[in-house]
RNA sequence: GGGCGCUUAGCUCAGUUGGUUAGAGCGCAGCCUUCACACGGCUGAGGUCGUGGGUUCGAGUCCCGCAGCGCCCACCA
């Protein structure tokens, strides 16, 4: 595998000042030469360990977040790279969707006509201002070149941090296999009735004009006011509804109350007239009428909210829609507003905003006296596209669904069960699974009526007069995939039947990027492209992801799997947290304080950033600390330091025979188990922190205490000195394999100054090789021994004298075992302290008692 | 409205199945030009573990209530 001519230093030796600079890109570039993390395929499904990684959206810069999660499981993936398994570590990069479409608008100043016709070679420059319109194909060419640019960009950040991705398995959620993924899923999920289309109200964004599914949606607080409406009896009498959307009062459909609720009674089943329109509606009763809600009786518009959508349906009532797909209010007067009051009324409101309209029809029934008392302004939760700027409405329109169990008790049980089999790291993060699962409202609408993304593989055949037989869609032939229906004819049609009676029309919308990525195991582990690749990697072992889309991605990827394979597509999910700002806020590009991943390497050494990542716990969020990132890089210099003085006397194949020696390598032993205990059980950080504390102590006593002897004559092959350079030299090759999934760069770097091919392809350590098991080998003797070196340092200190000043006289009371301890390693602790007399006496009540020798002039 | 998580030294955080004087780093103070490291080392000060109860021989660790912060979900007239 190695190809030792690319590698630098091949003359093996120690450099005379180590330093960090330039390690990225050095070994960065042996990697890539090497092929370090390149997947082999040749392995199968039980030596492979296949990673199901977040594909970052390309949308301009990469969020330290996505670095900070991915170093984390990357961490994770060198442990079990050196464990032996093949690591399959392929990245996507999620160019799919409106995130792009945005970010091509306002990068070039263009938006999309799909009406326009597409012209061949057209130049478009950058026009940060501009909303020039270009034709479908041209948008897409922009997408294309753009998401291709940023992908370069984002690919280096990674290297950068030294993330061991396989890059020759790179996708993106665009491209070809992608597509055909997406489709082939798509047609047989259609082909066995899990996909459906269905004309219905949906939720919809004004401003992206297209229909948006319930998991992209959010709760905002928006300000928005009561108004009371004086709607009318058949004596006149007045019938008082808050609301806090009057301009949907054309669009009232019936009034509603709680059946339960006294204060209607003798109203329900009577018909009422809304004030300013005099259109009668009926009063109808239904469970979810609030009693405690404004006056309890509420007016049901078509559709001013989802509960409009649960009334309408289960009470069967008429549909009188009033708003536009641009947020406006149709121009044309309603037919059913007939009163020639109405029709001036709706002068004053067709064709404006809805939130025009609002102001505007307070006023008109403010004029006409039919509003009580002023508008009440509230703060209210509203929904809103989770990218959007503006309130979702809801209009009535045709969407493709994918079954997801909200509406099948069996399915969704199903969906439950997977997620209790499947291992939460943490395990606390499964509730969040559970209850979206359990919440789901309605099916899953994957269609969205935009242009950069993957089109339905479908047509629809033309009658004779030209209507659309959207009951009748011609599926693709799997063989053809993928393919655009915009551009190319379905089987057994011409070209030129497009749009003519008796010919076809291709399915315009395209598919959510959810619809995409919830395959994203399909696709990196090319299901169907590649079926010997699939039977080596599929179901995968990790999915690692942020808390934010566990009811995306993670829930729609278990869908799909359970859909197409009938399995789980992994077996273990691994939650990262957020990243918080040094305020504790959450870090958003609209909050203006995001800091980037290149600004910290190269401020504090990718180390030093991948140093403060592992240290914060899986889903635990996380402030940005430059400080940790300074500890990461102190640590990687002392680790280049520490690692050149063990190498100046270290020499392997020894003997170790000493106790102090066996101690220490007995301790490390200890670790090893721990911080192999602790990955396997995806808690990294632990690993990082067992490592550290060993590395530090070794380095303040161990090393201290050692160095004298390891420096001297040598003595023979099993003397005392031979000893210490064995164990030197088994130590540091430990410590180093223990912490290069943390520090790659660094402990690559001392690894190349005396190893063969690469650390990261090295054995993990196991505790073993550090000649445990042996009964007298005491990992506290190091402890004791230590803590009278530390006794003579601290002496030392409050009298002010260096710690190479001479202690004359060095007394130590404790138990017989303890000071046999000493005993055993009196050569090293004189030694180390620079001691001379040395006294033990056996007692209950220990202590330390440091005499140091008088100052010289 | 329902749920989850967090609350340990000035700051950022560890604290495994409840067990002797509660840990680390940063910051702070003092000391050391030590032949691996001044991009350093050593030493030290600093905490009634959010709050009120309970279980226990023993609780930061388990149970109940409360408060604050963060997040998720919810049909939001």
């Amino acid at each position: 595998m190695s190809a030792p001519d690319q590698r630098p230093n091949k003359a093996r030796t120690v450099p005379e000042r180590p330093s960090l600079e330039g390690l990225e890109a050095k070994w960065d570039a042996v990697w890539e030469a090497e092929g370090t993390y390149r997947f082999d395929r040749r392995r199968d499904r039980a030596e492979v360990y296949a990673i199901d990684t977040p594909p970052p959206t390309v949308s301009g810069s990469l969020h330290l977040g996505t670095v900070f999660g991915y170093v984390q499981f990357d961490s994770i993936a060198r442990f079990r790279r050196m464990c032996g398994k093949e690591v399959f570590f392929p990245v996507g990069w999620d160019d799919n969707g409106l995130p792009t479409e945005r970010r091509v608008q306002n990068h070039y100043g263009v938006r999309c006509d799909p009406t326009l016709p597409y012209q061949p070679g057209l130049v478009v420059d950058p026009q940060p201002d501009g909303r020039r319109p270009v034709a479908r194909r041209t948008f897409i060419e922009l997408c294309e070149a753009l998401t291709a640019e940023d992908e370069r960009t984002f690919e280096q950040v990674f290297r950068d941090v030294g993330l061991s991705v396989a890059w020759e398995l790179t996708y993106t959620t665009i491209n070809e296999r992608s597509r055909r993924v997406a489709q082939r899923a798509f047609l047989r999920n259609l082909a066995r009735n899990e996909a459906y289309p269905s004309e219905a109200p949906t939720m919809w964004d004004v401003d992206f004009q297209t229909a948006v599914a319930q998991a992209e949606m959010e709760d905002r607080p928006t300000t928005g006011a009561y108004h009371r409406l004086a709607f009318h009896r058949a004596d006149r009498s007045v019938v008082e509804i808050d609301t806090t959307r009057p301009e949907l009062l054309a669009a009232c459909v019936a009034v509603v109350v709680h059946p339960s609720d006294a204060r209607w009674r003798e109203l329900v089943g009577t018909e009422v007239t809304t004030p300013l329109f005099g259109v009668p509606v009926p009063v109808v009763t239904h469970d979810l009428a609030d009693p405690e809600k404004g006056t309890g009786a509420a007016m049901i518009c078509t559709f001013g909210d989802s509960t409009d959508v649960v009334w309408w349906r289960e009470l069967d009532l008429p549909l009188r829609s009033v708003v536009q797909r641009d947020g406006r209010l149709q121009a044309e007067r309603p037919e059913w507003l007939t009163s020639e009051a109405a029709a001036r009324a709706w002068d004053a409101l067709g064709g404006r905003t809805t939130k025009a309209a609002r102001s505007a029809i307070a006023e008109l029934l403010a004029a006409a006296g039919e509003l009580v008392g002023e508008p009440r302004p509230i703060e209210h939760e509203v929904k809103y596209y989770e990218r959007g700027d503006r309130p979702l409405e809801i209009v009535t329109s045709r969407q493709w669904y994918i079954r997801n169990g909200a509406r099948d008790p069996q399915r969704r049980g199903a969906l439950l069960e997977a997620g209790r089999a499947l291992s939460w790291h943490p395990e606390f993060m499964r509730v969040r699974y559970e209850h979206w699962v359990g919440g789901l409202n309605g099916d899953w609408l994957i269609s969205r009526q935009r242009y950069f993304g993957v089109p339905f593989p479908v047509w629809y055949p033309l009658d004779a007069e030209g209507n659309v037989a959207h009951d009748e869609p011609i599926p693709a032939d799997e063989a053809s995939l993928p393919i655009d229906p915009q551009s190319e004819p379905p089987p057994g049609y011409t070209e030129a039947q497009r749009g003519q009676p008796g010919g076809f029309v291709g399915d315009p919308d395209v598919m959510d990027t959810w619809a995409t990525s919830s395959l994203s195991p399909e696709i990196a582990c090319a299901w169907e492209d590649d079926p010997d690749l699939f039977s080596r990697t599929f179901p995968m072992d990790l999915r690692p992801q942020g808390p934010e889309i566990i009811r995306t991605w993670l829930f729609s990827t278990v869908l799909r799997s359970q859909l197409e394979h009938a399995s789980l597509p992994w077996t273990d999910v691994s939650i990262n947290g957020w990243i918080l700002d040094p305020d504790r806020k959450k870090m958003s590009k609209s909050k203006g304080n995001v800091i980037t991943p290149t600004a910290l390497v190269a401020e504090h050494g990718a180390d030093g950033l991948r140093y403060w990542a592992c240290r914060g716990a899986p889903g635990t969020d996380t402030a940005v600390d430059p400080a940790q990132m300074r500890v990461g890089r102190r640590l990687s210099i002392k680790i280049l330091n520490a690692s050149k003085f063990v190498l100046s006397m270290a020499a392997a194949g020894g003997q170790v025979t000493e106790p102090l020696d066996r101690s220490m390598l007995a301790r490390l032993a200890s670790v090893v188990t721990a911080a192999t205990a602790a990955f396997e059980a995806y808690q990294y950080h632990q690993a990082l922190d067992v490592t550290e504390s060993f590395f530090w102590s070794f380095c303040d006593d161990y090393l201290e205490l050692v160095k004298s002897r390891a420096y001297g004559e040598a003595a023979g092959p099993a003397g005392p000195t031979e000893s210490a350079r064995a164990a030197l030299a088994l130590a540091l090759s430990t410590l180093l394999r223990l912490l290069a999934p943390f520090l790659p760069f660094v402990t690559e770097e001392v690894w190349s100054w005396w190893q063969d091919g690469s650390v990261h392809r090295a054995a993990w350590p196991g505790a073993d090789e550090l000649g445990g098991g042996a009964d007298d080998d005491d990992p506290v003797l190091l402890d004791v021994v230590a803590e009278a070196l530390a006794a003579v340092r601290r002496t030392k200190t409050a009298e002010k004298r260096s710690l190479r000043a001479p202690v004359a006289r060095l007394e130590i009371v404790d138990t017989p075992a303890r000071l046999a301890a000493v005993r055993a390693a009196e050569g090293d602790l004189r030694q180390a302290g620079n001691v001379g007399e040395l006294v033990l006496v056996e007692g209950t009540d220990p202590s330390i008692v440091v005499e140091l020798a008088p100052e010289v002039a």
